[in-house]
DNA sequence: CGAAGCTTGTGAAAACAATCACAAACTTTC
DNA sequence: GAAAGTTTGTGATTGTTTTCACAAGCTTCG
């Protein structure tokens, strides 16, 4: 197992990059030069170009990188070409709007479970699924082969459920609740935490003139 | 105004430190040091003081911070002390998420608006508000004076939406669309991106072994 | 084919961020 | 009130990320 790593800088950026080629393979260009991409996300050729060695090299010089090409490459690196089923855990309604979002389906993410432990919300229909007790988390998950785990909770209940998710094999969280999480090494685990965001920005308010780096 | 600078991960940390310093300050705690600080955010203690240090000095050589104090001076470095009205263009599932979302409420921010161009979605009723109509967006917003936006509409209404808020006079966009908004110069903009956020996670399954840095 | 024109990939340099380490200042203890 | 014990604030150092800059390689054009 080659250890490296890549800054989350970076693999943000990658994400961005899948995202502009897949546009540019819609519109129909068939290759595209790191200035090109560059421009379009606000970066520098060289960063791109940078990113990008990390795994390889797929450009031709003077001619730039075939769009289809870099598309799939990028793809496969990430990791999104084939279909991940998450649990949700929490249906409350930012899990329902994560639930219905349409991006998510798209992108391969395929809600697999919805777990809640207020029993009026336990057995109702969610299209297709059906809200399950939180405390049959682990049975379920590992029953579906579940590998991604969503936290949608009250702060309260965020560190026990991902303690359930743990448990029950996921190794990838993903955290919505205000609260930080301790898991053990070996599982990844991100946090969006939508008061920051905001504080981030009441802060840019209030301080006029300060520039927020990266 | 002396223009300077701080980095995001810094800034994210300020916002930490404060929600960390509300549950000591409730825990009846009089003061801390920079080390109980960083063992509760997983960070270094030389990192809390430099953080801070960035603002003044806060803290008693040999004592540490006064809990109140420091929770009331971060309060105000951030600019979460007050109510800050805030408009809402989408008012579909992730929208009514956000609306319903205690823990922006709980920090002062307030709702103060929502607009659609759905004609089905308009005038309906959102507890005290009603849903606007997107057209209608800057002389609402001025008439309210919100000065902060959220976008949770499709990709393709997105920049079209910034625009029009940026007109109103807003500065401060927090972007849910999965689309790079174009804003000009002093107008502060944040993306949280949810498929970015599952694509992480994506490669860190895919790639085992390999660290995502800071 | 040879010259001109692009564009990549990557070492080297610069910018930036995190950590170290310690003097200075305070508190507590005896 | 002196000595021992804490803890801050901050220069110096180390580590990481971004940018620079250019040789090498490919394409296009006459």
């Amino acid at each position: 197992m080659t250890s490296r790593r890549i800054s989350d800088s970076a693999l943000r950026r990658l994400s961005h990059y899948l995202r502009f080629l897949e546009s540019f393979e819609v519109e129909g260009r068939a290759t595209i030069s790191s200035g090109d991409l560059a421009e379009r996300g606000g970066m520098t050729s060289a960063q791109v170009r940078k990113d990008l060695s990390l795994f390889g090299s797929f450009g031709k010089r003077g001619l730039g990188y075939s769009v289809p090409e870099l598309r799939a490459r990028l793809a496969s690196i990430l990791g999104v070409g084939r279909r991940w089923d998450v649990a949700l855990a929490g249906a409350g309604k930012l899990g329902a709007a994560l639930y219905a979002y349409d991006g998510f389906r798209r992108r391969g993410f395929h809600v697999a479970a919805v777990f809640d432990v207020d029993p009026r919300k336990i057995g109702r229909r969610w299209g297709q699924l059906q809200v399950e007790d939180v405390a049959g988390l682990g049975p379920s998950v590992r029953a579906k082969g579940i590998e991604i785990g969503i936290v949608v909770t009250p702060a309260e209940a965020a560190q026990e459920v991902a303690n359930a998710m743990v448990a029950a094999g996921i190794t990838a969280i993903l955290n919505f609740a205000p609260r930080k999480l301790v898991v053990p090494e070996g599982v990844t685990l991100r946090d969006v935490n939508l008061a920051i965001e905001l504080e981030a920005l009441c802060f840019a308010l209030t301080h006029e003139g300060w520039e927020i780096g990266r």
